[in-house]
DNA sequence: CGCCTATTTGATCTGATTCAAACAATGTGG
DNA sequence: CCACATTGTTTGAATCAGATCAAATAGGCG
């Protein structure tokens, strides 16, 4: 499949392309390479001149503190564009990271900037992901400040579920997750013990099963529920209520 | 004053503006209104044709959680437009309330479409706002996750003033910052006691004054330290390291 | 096998919450 | 202009969710 693929399925996951602004997201320059884990693709403070789009893999955005802390501020799957920020904002104001091996390709920000003036229809697109992009973090702001461990732990889950699967990375009930239980930690503001009581809690109750590599939902219903999850901060093309059991619209 | 000055202000301080592109501002098409304090400007989960920009007072974004708990995800002071993201999003995925009293401008999302199409130069400057939001919230979320309270609290001390003194609402050393402690431990997601006390542990170490309508900043060096504040996030038109005794630069 | 990384368990401690009440300030109507 | 109601701040005491410290166990992999 075109490298691109996975950029489109995003897109149209969040919105209209039509297969014209398709083709012209086919035939971007960029330049492909592969990250080790933990290698940075964008480093904290520095300046920019380009757009890391993933293609396979995991990345993640982390910003640190003084006392050695970190914090993990949102992941990211294939097709995601994880700085598309910097486009406008020139220096780096986090590190964009590979959770995985994974591979991406880099994209001008004069070749995204032509494509956005030249195409609106894209360029709207794009402006919205970014706009998704702050609703997610409007949501961790509330689950942090204002929910237990628990809850937490439950919503991250089921976002990742739920955006894995929009994108046409799950299967059936279940989809990749490679994350070791300090990454979750560090994207939930917690401990590494407190978050492994907290997913063996979730494990107990018949919710989840996950192991480092791929995270199953046993039971939607009460795992929504716990969360309090509601998929409207993801913004997706309208589609209902969310029901992972429901087949996905593939295009 | 024209009363589309703050914004004007506001996104000089962000970016350049031709004189042209300002005068285009002020004759855009507004319904002006006048809110009173707690009203809601914009419901979670509504959909939306309009955007609200702050002409004066303060407003806050807000999301509930099921136990009556309360997130304030961000304040937003003159010239801000605090709920741009309908412009591409159309459900509401939080609420915008009136802090205080406030006078506001409604621009439908019509209207906005035309002028970020006929004018690239300030639709990307819109877009960048939207994205200074979204770092923001990341730092939010660093602040949550891995900062004691009275770090978190004195870094919400340094954001609204240095954003206050950014647009020209600051007097020397202090900015109107007219919350409530109750406000504050809903934006900082902690008890209105610990909020109450780690406010006070601020004053005792003489680094700030506060009474619930102007913050004063008494030991700027020391405060920002304490904070680890970093400028960065928000994106500042070029200005070195701020300073908030430097006089500012205002047009 | 043996090393390294990741998960799990136990015990203890603490930052922050909760509950409860006093106190201060502000505003309102008589 | 005072009395009273209301909202906001402060204090004290008890409790708890989650952190920290320490060590054991389990997987992966060269």
């Amino acid at each position: 499949m075109p490298l691109s693929d996975a950029l489109v399925r995003k897109l149209r996951s969040i919105g209209d392309v039509s297969d014209e602004t398709a083709a012209a997201l086919a035939e971007l320059p960029m330049r492909h390479a592969e990250l080790a884990r933990d290698e940075e693709a964008a480093t904290d403070g520095a300046p920019t001149d380009s757009c890391c789009l993933l293609i396979e893999g995991w990345m993640h955005r982390q910003k640190l503190v003084a006392d050695g802390g970190r914090q993990i501020l949102a992941f990211n799957v294939a097709g995601d564009i994880p700085d598309l920020q910097s486009l406008h904002l020139k220096h780096m104001d986090h590190s964009l990271v590979a959770t995985t091996r994974c591979r991406v390709a880099f994209i001008a920000h004069e070749t995204m900037r032509d494509l956005v003036h030249s195409r609106p229809e894209i360029g709207d697109l794009l402006w919205r992901d970014s706009l998704i992009d702050a609703a997610t973090f409007r949501t961790w702001i509330l689950m942090m400040g204002r929910q237990p461990a628990i809850k937490h732990l439950a919503h991250l889950m089921c976002e990742l579920f739920v955006r894995s699967a929009t994108v046409g990375l799950s299967d059936g009930n279940s989809c990749p997750v490679p994350l070791t239980q300090e990454q979750l930690s560090d994207a939930l503001g917690l401990s590494l013990v407190h978050t492994n009581r907290s997913l063996q809690e979730l494990r107990e109750q018949g919710l989840i099963a996950f192991d480092g590599r791929r995270l199953a939902i046993l039971d939607w219903p009460r795992l929504s529920d716990m969360a309090e999850f509601d998929p409207t901060y993801l913004h997706l093309r309208e589609r209902e209520d969310f029901d992972p059991a429901a087949p996905l619209d593939r295009h």
